[in-house]
DNA sequence: ATCCTACAATGGACAATGTCTAAGTCAAGT
DNA sequence: ACTTGACTTAGACATTGTCCATTGTAGGAT
C-alpha cells in the first residue's frame, strides 16, 4: 500500500498535508480503526487537522475503492485498509476485536435467483462472531 | 408469534401496557424496524410511552432471543421479529430496504480451523448488498 | 517566480441514535 | 388491599456522523 499516494495522485487527487497524513495512518497500522481513532492518530502528526476533513477523506477513499467500510456492530464504522484482497471478518462479541479471514466457498453462488427478489446483488459480506481467546477464558 | 406474550409471561416477565404495545408492534408488521420507528408506532397506540422504555424493551427482547438485532449499515440498528428461523439478509445499498433470504450452503463449514485464530465461533451472518428493483431503475 | 482559481480544510452548529439517572408508578404476590 | 421491587418517565448526556459558510492552498497558467 506504500504506493497509495502515487495511485491517488495519478487519479487527479489533489495532494494535501491532511490527506497524506490520513493515508499514512491507514498505511501504518493494519488494524480496523474507527473514524475518530484515525482522527486521533492524525492529530498526533498534524495537530490542526479537523474532524470533518478526516471524515471527508475517509469517505473519498471508500468511494475510490482504496479502503473498505466495515459495520460489524452498532458502534462506529471501522475502516479496513486491506481493500485489494477479498476477505471477510471474524469479530469478538465481547471486546470487538476484528480479524480478517478467508473462508472457502462462494456465498454469492449460494443465493439462488428465486431468493434475490429482483435485486441486482453486487456484494456479499460474511461476519463470523464468537469470543476471542482472551475473552473466552475471562 | 401470537404466543409471544404468553412465552414472556412464562419466563417471569412482568407484563405492562408498554411492553405489550412494543410486542404488538413487532408482531403486527413483519418488517425490519428501527428502534425509533418502533417507538413511533408504539406512541400511536399508547401516547405516553417513552423512548427509553422502547429501547429498554427491545434490548430485553434481544437478550431473551425473541427478536434479532440487524446492523446492516452505519445507520440505526433494525429489529427482526423473525428470530426463530435462521436466515440472512439482502439489503438495498440505496434505500436501505431489507429482505430475509435463505441461501443454500453452510458458511460456518467454510471457515477452517486454521482461519479461526483460537476464537470460539458461535454465529455467522451473511449480508448481501445490491440495489432493489425500485432503486435500480431510478 | 508569481498569480488565479477551483478544490480542499476548518470549526462549529446541527442531526441521528443510543444511554443513563433520579424520581415517580404500578403489576403481581401475600 | 397492601407492599415492594421492578418498571416507566422525561430529559440530560454521549457518541457518531453531517453540513455549511468561511478561509486556505495546490498546482496549473502566465
Amino acid at each position: 500500500m506504500s504506493d497509495l499516494l502515487e495511485r491517488l495522485r495519478g487519479r487527479g487527487w489533489r495532494m494535501t498535508a491532511q490527506r497524506r497524513v490520513v493515508a499514512e495512518v491507514l498505511d501504518g497500522e493494519h488494524v480496523h480503526l474507527t473514524a475518530d481513532e484515525v482522527h486521533a492518530r492524525a492529530v498526533a502528526r498534524l495537530p490542526e487537522i479537523s474532524r470533518a476533513t478526516v471524515y471527508n477523506t475517509l469517505g473519498e477513499l471508500v468511494s475510490l475503492g482504496e479502503i473498505l467500510e466495515v459495520a460489524t456492530d452498532k458502534r462506529a464504522k471501522r475502516y479496513d485498509p486491506n481493500a485489494h484482497r477479498p476477505h471477510h471478518h471474524l469479530v469478538c462479541a465481547h471486546c470487538g476485536a476484528i480479524r480478517d479471514v478467508h473462508p472457502t466457498g462462494d456465498p454469492m453462488a449460494d443465493l439462488p435467483t428465486s431468493e434475490r427478489f429482483g435485486f441486482t446483488v453486487s456484494n456479499v459480506e460474511v461476519t463470523y462472531r464468537g469470543l476471542c481467546p482472551d475473552c473466552a477464558t475471562a
